[in-house]
DNA sequence: AGAGATGGTGACAACGTTGTCAAGATTCGG
DNA sequence: CCGAATCTTGACAACGTTGTCACCATCTCT
């Protein structure tokens, strides 16, 4: 910028308004300058700017993997509306490590972004207070945090998901019904457990912990769970499955494409299991398989707009959304038990 | 900072030198600022930091869309490699719109990003040459860039994948094989159309441009060039595919889920069209589709450790690396055709 | 013609760091 | 006990912007 001044021979701060299209400054003067810009390839250093001012004009985005379908939905609805604030982006993903979330967000908070969305890992957020209380928004999206500060939070009505999905079942006729997701710990498995047991209650059928297999939601584990459920004496006649990761995975499994399944068990497609999944994923149409549907970019959205509000000075007590989800009848969540 | 001097009772520098580990400072007086740090809960501002230092230890990611598995596995890759050198990461989806590609890019350079990682839409970027004469390192995934820069440059095998499976597909006895792919202004898609007109030359056999449809990747494109090319007279026994939303989309319109298709044909699973396609996806394996597979993970592998050796000032003329592909069998590929 | 308003411009400090250099205190070798 | 080497510390400028204020030249109005 010095050197542009100096080529077009005013002082830096008239080039600065003409960088900035302030007004007040004479046409030709600031023809003047943008000569100068464009010989000299100037381009402002908005490093400098926002550290001048205050204002990073970037939030960050932590996540658990952009590489699962369905969090980057949600990335790329937060990355379209913070474009459209004039907001860049940091994105990173945790992989559900709190270690690694904690080091993640502490390095945005360092590069001082304006706003921050997590989908937290892990219990403890209490690392996050002193930044909130320095001024950094931030907005929980999928799951609320663990112990930290009060913030708005947005995540989808997991039970209710649940209930409905296993309801579902219950009402084609199925009694022994398995419930297949992630470990208790997280947030989301563990509402979706009690969808599902709130859904046997009303039915008045009895909590089998045997028919529950929670856990990491790699391929390994659905086939060893699925291969001990399927040989029980009294085997399930349904699964339902936590998210859309555990559904592939036991898809997987029953194809036989993963390794050995027990005999007893065909292909999902000619098979007696009836499923139905939360989380709908893409070619499930494909496969006809029924799911419990939410919207990743809805909450992308809400979680940014709700940030946005935020930086635009709106005050008030944390905000908690719950979106809604939609039963999506395909076929696999309709077979009825075998007599 | 400097409320953590006053509060120690120190200078200013002694500070900065406590928080960048420097050597040299008493233990004693370490402690001491490391109590006010504690007690006032300060953090470097890594804005002003990068600003005196000159290196803002970030890298832009402008892919197509994150929200698509192969780039955000790509971009998944990236983030890794970035973190473990100590780097954020910038992300921005152009959506293929030249004009949005180079406002994100534009906007990462006045970041000050250290380095940019680009999928290019569009064919011009000249606006890109100042910016890398500026230092700003730069290298291209997935496609060669336009007009513009030379820089390094990570694709895959795009003709060879496409012999290959044109290839299996004539292996197999087939004689008329469609070709759907995106716009051939698409650099893959157009590098595809060649291996495949490149394995039908091979054979003998004519290139009949009324077998080929390019264009959108959106379900209602690929609907209505499918149900004109099965219409021929002369229809086609084999697709092959050239992408993986085409994939898709190619095989939502077979199932009739994505509207009405002509009776000729029934679902892929127990229809005769035999299909091949470019890319894996997620439940591949379960619908029993062969593919040539290329690798997102690796590719944003190589085009990261390629910006990092850049950065770390190697120099030589900009290189361009070509991945391997691999033909996966699992069915749809090895029907033959109708006698 | 003189007072006041207006438009254009620039000097300077500040944002929060770090690199350079110098100076005081301490230790060591002879 | 003296000079040199070492350790510890601090003053100051600089990175590239922008906000504040002040200045000068024109106008405009009485």
């Amino acid at each position: 910028m010095n050197d542009v001044a100096a080529a077009a021979g005013v002082a830096l701060k008239t080039v600065s308004r003409v960088v900035n299209n302030e007004p007040g400054v004479n046409a030709s003067t600031a023809e003047r300058v943008h000569a100068a810009i464009e010989s000299l390839g100037y381009r402002r250093n908005d490093g400098a700017r926002t550290l001048r001012r205050g204002r990073t004009a970037s939030i960050g985005l932590v996540i658990e993997d952009v590489a699962d379908p369905f969090y980057s939905g949600l990335s790329r609805a937060v990355e379209d509306i913070a474009l459209a604030e004039g907001c860049l982006v940091f994105t990173g993903s945790s992989g559900e490590d709190p270690a690694r979330e904690r080091e993640l967000v502490l390095a945005f908070c360092a590069r001082r972004v304006d706003g921050l969305i997590i989908v937290p890992a892990g219990t403890d957020h209490d690392y996050l207070t002193p930044e909130v209380e320095a001024g950094i928004a931030a907005v929980f999206a999928d799951r609320p945090p663990g112990a930290g500060p009060d913030a708005d939070t947005v995540v989808c009505d997991n039970a209710g998901g649940a209930r409905t999905g296993t309801e579902h079942l219950l009402a084609h006729g199925h009694r022994r019904i398995a419930f297949l997701a992630d470990a208790p710990s997280i947030f989301t498995a563990a509402e979706r457990l009690r969808g599902y047991r709130e859904a046997l209650a009303a039915a008045g059928l009895p909590y089998d912990e045997g028919l529950v297999a929670m856990g990491r939601p790699d391929q390994a584990r659905v086939l060893a769970d699925l291969r001990r459920l399927l040989r029980l004496a009294d085997p399930p006649t349904a699964l339902f499955t936590g998210n859309g990761q555990i559904t592939v995975a036991t898809l997987r499994a029953l194809a036989g494409t993963a390794g050995p399944v027990p005999t007893r068990q065909a292909p999902p497609s000619a098979g007696p299991v009836a499923i139905v999944g939360f989380d709908d994923f893409e070619p499930a149409d494909l496969l006809g398989i029924t799911v419990i549907e939410q919207d990743p970019v809805g909450m992308g959205r809400a979680a940014a707009e709700l940030l946005f509000r935020r930086l635009s000075g709106e005050s008030g007590p944390p905000q908690r959304l719950e979106l809604p989800t939609r039963l999506v009848v395909r076929g696999s969540g309709e077979r009825r038990p075998l007599p």
